[in-house]
DNA sequence: ATAATGACTATTT
DNA sequence: CAAATAGCCATTA
């Protein structure tokens, strides 16, 4: 039986660590998903994220995705400083902080 | 089966 | 740098 895209989108944001961030299309790569980067957002708005770290996901700008000046976009921000990352204007500066996995090693993690 | 929708993105204005 | 554009593709209607 075989893992959804839906499972592995999960399992990958699992793994991203505090500090740094992944972008939707990112995410959807990680999870062998190559261009649907989309599915990682519906994925994102549908499933149970409360015990996953769903505030590390932004788009490939930096920009947060979640609707301007909602409580979950403040939310995400703040959950973001507080791990210290830096936001230049209301982008988070992916230089710093995108996240860049060993893919040898991600794939051990997850093919299990 | 068809069409609209969207926590997307790279490119072009 | 902001805004429009054109691809994108699973999900929903």
């Amino acid at each position: 039986m075989s893992m959804t895209g839906k499972q592995a989108i999960l399992s990958v944001l699992a793994l991203v660590p505090a500090g740094y961030v992944v972008s939707y299309g990112q995410l959807a790569d990680l999870a062998g998903l190559p261009g649907r980067a989309r599915l990682a957002g519906t994925v994102l708005r549908r499933a149970d994220t409360s015990a996953l770290p769903w505030h590390r996901v932004v788009a490939s700008s930096g920009h947060i995705s979640l609707p301007a000046d909602s409580r979950e976009a403040r939310e995400q921000k703040e959950r973001l400083l507080t791990e210290g990352v830096v936001f230049r204007g209301n982008k988070v500066d992916m230089k710093q902080h995108q996240w860049r996995p060993d893919l040898g090693a991600l794939l051990v993690l997850l093919d299990q």
